[in-house]
Formats: C-alpha cells, structure tokens, sequence
RNA sequence: GCACCCGUAGCUCAGCUGGAUAGAGCGCUGCCCUCCGAAGGCAGAGGUCAGGGGUUCGAAUCCCUUCGGGUGCGCCA
C-alpha cells in the first residue's frame, strides 16, 4: 500500500471527471501531476501540484483549477480538507483513518511492509565488486560491495528479479604475477628463500598458498621454467584467492548468484562472436589514434591498432580492442562478458565501478549499446572514495607503513551491521568518512545506534506491555482501537511511516540506497521525538497502566514502527537489534 | 587539452529526479534532571545553495559559461 500513490490516483480520477463535465478542455497530459509530502507540515498531510502544472495547457488559472479540484475531492471519504494556497498549491488533509491504516498495513505485511511491484519482475543483472583475484578484499572494495549489495536487495524488494554478479579478472597479466608470487611462497614451503621481485605480490597471505602448491605438487615445479607450472600454480592460486573473496564477502553478508569468469571467454569464440558482432555493424576497423592532448607520454608514436568505433554511440575516442602484439586488450573480453549478460535475456544491466573507473563508463555504454540495439540500458554506478579516520587523524593505507586495512580489519574491528549502514549513509558519487571511534559511538549524532536505539526502544516497549500481561503478536495488536491514536505527535510517526513504501520506490527508481537509510535516520528521529515527549506528557506514554485499550492502540503504533525499521535494515543488510548493549 | 564527478550554515552532509519561508547532526548561545522515560530535551543565532547568464508561473535542482577541488585519458586490469 502507497498513500501518495492512492492518493494520487484519486487526483487523476477528479480531473477526469473534470475533463468529462467541461470544466477542463480535453487531450491534457496528467504525467506532471505529482501528489507528495508538503515540506512543511502545517501545510497539511499532502500537496498535490495539479493546478500549477496543468493551468497553462488549460488555458485557466491555477487557483480555478484548484478550487474546482478541491471540491471534487472532499467529496472522498479519505479526504478531511482540501485547501489551495500560495500560487495554486492544493493542500490536502487527510482523514485521520486514513492515517490508521498504515498501521494495519505494518503489522500485515511484518518484514514485507513498503514490498513494491514497481519492477514487474523485469530481469536486473547487477555486476560488482568484481575485485581482481590476487589478493584478499581490501578496504577500497567494501563501499562498492556494500552499495551493490544493498542495491540489489533494494530492487528486488521494488519488484525487479535481481541477479547478483561478480566477474573474475582472471585472463590478465595479474594473474600471472600472482602465479609468479605464489611459486616464490611454494619455494619458500620447500625450505628456499623466497625472491619477491619488484612487482610481485608481497603479501604473506600468500604464505599459505605456497604450502598448499607444496602439498598438491610435491616438488615437481622446483626447479623448473616457468612454462612448465605457470598455468597450473596460476589456476591454482585464483582458485584460493576467490575462495578468500568468496570469505570475504561472507563476513560481510554478501553472496553473489553468479561468478563469471573472464579467462572462460577466451578459446570459446565468444570474444570473437563479439567482435564480429560489431564488424558487421561497421563498427571494427585498422586506425591510428591521437595522442592524448596536454599528457603526451614520452613513447608515443603513431600505430595502427584495431579500434572500436564507440564514437558512434557517444563515446569521445575510438577504442583499442587488440595489442600490438595481436592479443586483446582488457576492453575486448568485457565487451564479450558483456555481450553474454545482454544474451542471457536481461532487461536492465548495472555495473558498479570504482570512481578510477569512470574513464571506461562511456565505452562500455557504447559497447552495450551497439551489441544490443539500443534494448538493453546499461546504468553505471561509480563509487566514490572511503576517507580512513582514527582518533579524528585521517590515515592513509600503505603497504609499507604496515597499515594496509583489509575488508576482514574493518569487519572485526566495527562489525559487519556497523561497517553496511554506515558505507550507505551517503550517495555513492560523494566521498565518505568512515571514522573508526564515531560510527562506534553511542549518541544521537551516529545514526547507526541512532536507529539501532529506536528499534530496540521499540522492542523493550514490547517487551515491558507483555510482562504486564498484555498479547503483543501482531495479529492481537491489529485488533486494537487504532480511533484513539488522535494526538498530533502520533499523527507526525503515522506520517513519517506512510512514507515508506513511497521510499522504497523513489530510493529503487533513482538506484540509491542511501535514500533508504536517510529515511530510517528520520523515522528513528519521529520515533525518539515521541518517546521524548511521553517525559512531559504521560499521555503519550505507550503503555498506559491500567488501560489496556488505549496501551494496545499505542503498542500497534509501535510496533509499526519497528516492522518499518526491520524491513528498511533488511534492505540494507543490516541486522536490527532488540536490545542495546 | 579533453571527459566524468563534486562545490549547500563554522564543520560533516540531506534536499523527493522543477515547487511554498532551503533542512539535519556536530559546534556555538541560553534554558531544563533530589523522583516518576535525560546514553537526553526545548529555544536561538548562523545561508549570495561557488560566481554569472538562460529556460520556466516557479531553479539548489534543467541548459550555457567562468572559477575551485577530485578522478581518468593508446599496446595495465
């Protein structure tokens, strides 16, 4: 159930029944016609727009329009007023009962409370984290795995058959390094020192890879060339650093539905079906590029490579697809995964990259868009910088400095719930601060425990109504004589929770979770306001010694309350807490 | 040089994809706990929405432009 859009349908429905007697010219377009929440509250409960916008194309003035609509609507039961103001707003009032069913609505639907069908089951593929499989998840990567993760539980509870996807780099020149790094760690097993070249992978967890090739070749590789145990030591060790990864994500609540594998594209023909796909779009051809203007690199000189024309759909320069040495180029296999994922029937893609990635965006779009037709949209999340803090003192991750901060660090030190909220309190374009002592603190400016409290305030409130003996199951408080929740600070909670499902749909549209947990810092603060006011007013207390109607009314509210919270943390991948520590 | 992102209160940031007097927290000022719901509450000060132009009944939001910050820019992934 969606207030503002049931509301917004009875809107529609007044203007053509106004189109039908004459008072508005007909063939008018209702799209501009939005109903949404008055930014200030004594403007009533609603403002609709509907006047303003559609004054010009009538040819009337707004205030007509909107005494004529007016009259229209309060004839609905739903509606107590209907006043216009300022240049033609049109400001509705709801009837009180209205406000109560959001409650009913709660306490039916429990976890499934703002539940949309907006998606339509169409198929969403959404690619992320995507790290590199050379070592283990750092730091760098939570904010992209916890915003895609986020995302997909967030599109899935609008509606949409979500696919959740990681894709393995692990065709590149990366995994040979590994290897390389790995058979040094394998020497080491075998009692010889190991050489840890520049540019190799230093790091110890490599340590244990290395007695694990001990156990699994013996001493077969000692001593050898490379050609002979590179792929074998390569496909080893990617296999264990995506086991780490897969641990990694665990920790952190993230499962992924599908790993797609880079190297599996190669010898199949698929990267080449891909590239004949766009030469027969005239799209492949042999060329010379311009330098880049203004950062030349001292090597540059002219060459011919096989380019990409992805100036046909909207990129700035062509693009390389093949190596002077007539290997692909990164580029070539991601259009081939990315031809599989337009094959494979999806309605929607959505990559989520690094912010330093925001230099493939325009290629990629142009990719997906030459290879589909134009059907299949590809949206591009770029995720913006974590800003470490300790102590308030910022502190830059160095492998040297010995501050390397892992995923696992970070999930240890503030745990998995913690580190989630607090990497979707902003939008994915802004940078963000994680301060290690604050998103810990207990006070009213961590929005974590800010809503972590006000759930738990809810459950102790429960919890003290039922060792005064009263039913608090959901289907006992439903029954409850909702008429009396007629005090303005419990309207304003009422509000605030019949905006729900109105989020879950504008926060799934616009593809930002953080919308979602701006919101349960809001209905947290509408929670705790309430709470507050119960000290001067014992009136507004929830439970109400000796009056178990009125206590049951409340308890509803309440519990309402902490469904909407538990459904919106769900949607962040957060576990709500019935009790603070 | 070009592309993308960002610029909102002293600080950190929201701002409903064009609506009414631009909001929150922190910080600051002043009140409020012998007890009953203060890990808090109430009130107040604080803004050229980076600057300029445009579209519109209406702009922080859309377009153009200037300035400032970040990221990226052929044979790395």
């Amino acid at each position: 159930m969606n207030l503002f859009s049931d509301i917004r349908t009875l809107v529609i429905s007044c203007l053509e029944a106004m189109v039908r007697t004459g008072v508005l010219p007909e063939g008018l377009d209702f799209a501009q016609v939005a109903v949404e929440p008055p930014r200030d509250a004594a403007h009533g409960d609603m403002a609709t727009n509907a006047a303003m916008v559609l004054a010009k194309p009538a040819g009337q003035k707004p205030r007509e329009i909107a005494d004529a609509l007016a009259a229209l609507l309060q004839a609905d039961p739903r509606i107590a007023a209907a006043e216009v103001a300022g240049p033609g707003f049109l400001n509705l009032r709801l009837a009180p009962s209205v406000w109560h069913g959001i409650i009913d609505a709660a306490l039916g639907a429990g976890l499934g409370f703002g539940r949309s069908d907006m998606g339509q089951g169409l198929r969403v593929n959404v690619e992320f984290v995507s790290a590199n499989p050379t070592g283990p998840m750092h730091v760098g990567h939570v904010r992209g795995a916890v915003v895609g993760d986020a995302l997909c539980n967030l599109l899935a509870f609008a509606g949409y058959d979500v696919t959740r996807e990681y894709y393995i780099n692990d065709g590149g020149a990366q995994v040979d390094v590994l290897a390389r790094s790995a058979y040094e760690r394998y020497r080491e097993a075998h009692g010889l020192s190991p050489e840890i070249a520049e540019g190799l992978y230093p790091g110890e967890y490599l340590i244990e890879v290395g007695e694990a090739l001990k156990a699994e070749f013996g001493a077969q590789f000692l001593e050898q060339p490379e050609s002979v145990w590179l792929e074998q030591v390569r496909n080893f060790a990617t296999a264990r650093m995506m086991v780490m990864i897969r641990e990694d994500l665990a920790a952190l609540g993230v499962t992924m539905d599908v790993y797609a594998s880079e190297k599996a594209l190669y010898g199949t023909g698929e990267i080449e079906a891909a590239i004949e796909q766009l030469r027969g779009q005239g799209l492949i051809y042999q060329g010379v590029l311009e330098p880049p203007k203004g950062k030349t690199p001292e090597d540059w000189e002219p060459r011919e490579q096989t380019l990409f024309r992805s100036t046909a759909h909207g990129d700035d320069v062509d693009r390389p697809i093949m190596k002077s040495d007539g290997s692909w180029t990164y580029f070539a296999p991601d259009i081939a995964y990315h031809y599989n994922k337009i094959k494979r029937d999806f309605d929607l893609l959505i990559d989520i990259f690094g912010a330093d990635h925001g230099g493939y965006v325009k290629r990629m779009k142009a990719a997906v868009s030459a290879l589909s037709g134009g059907r299949v949209p590809l949206d591009i999340k770029l995720i913006q910088l974590v800003k470490l803090y300790k102590n308030g003192e910022p502190f830059k991750m160095s492998k040297r400095a010995g501050t390397f901060v892992t995923l696992r660090d970070v999930v240890e030190e503030v745990g998995a719930d913690v580190t989630r909220f607090v990497m979707l309190t902003r939008k994915n374009d802004a940078t963000l601060d994680f301060d290690f002592d604050k998103v810990l603190e207990q006070s009213k400016d961590n929005p974590v425990f800010y809503v972590q409290y006000a759930n738990a305030r809810a459950a102790s409130v429960l919890r003290k109504a039922r060792d005064l003996g009263l039913d608090i199951s959901d289907a006992a408080l439903a029954k409850a004589e909702l008429a009396q929740l007629d005090h303005e600070a419990e309207l304003a909670l009422m509000r605030k929770l019949a905006e729900w499902p109105r989020i879950v749909e504008l926060a799934a549209r616009t593809q930002e979770p953080h919308r979602v947990a701006a919101y349960l810092s809001e209905l947290a603060a509408e929670f705790h306001g309430l709470w507050n006011r119960g000290n001067d007013l014992p009136a507004l207390r929830f439970v109400q010694e000796g009056d178990m109607a009125t206590t049951a009314a409340k308890l509803a509210l309440v519990r309402a309350t902490g469904v909407a919270i538990s459904a919106g943390l769900a949607i962040l991948g957060v576990t709500p807490v019935e009790e603070m520590r």
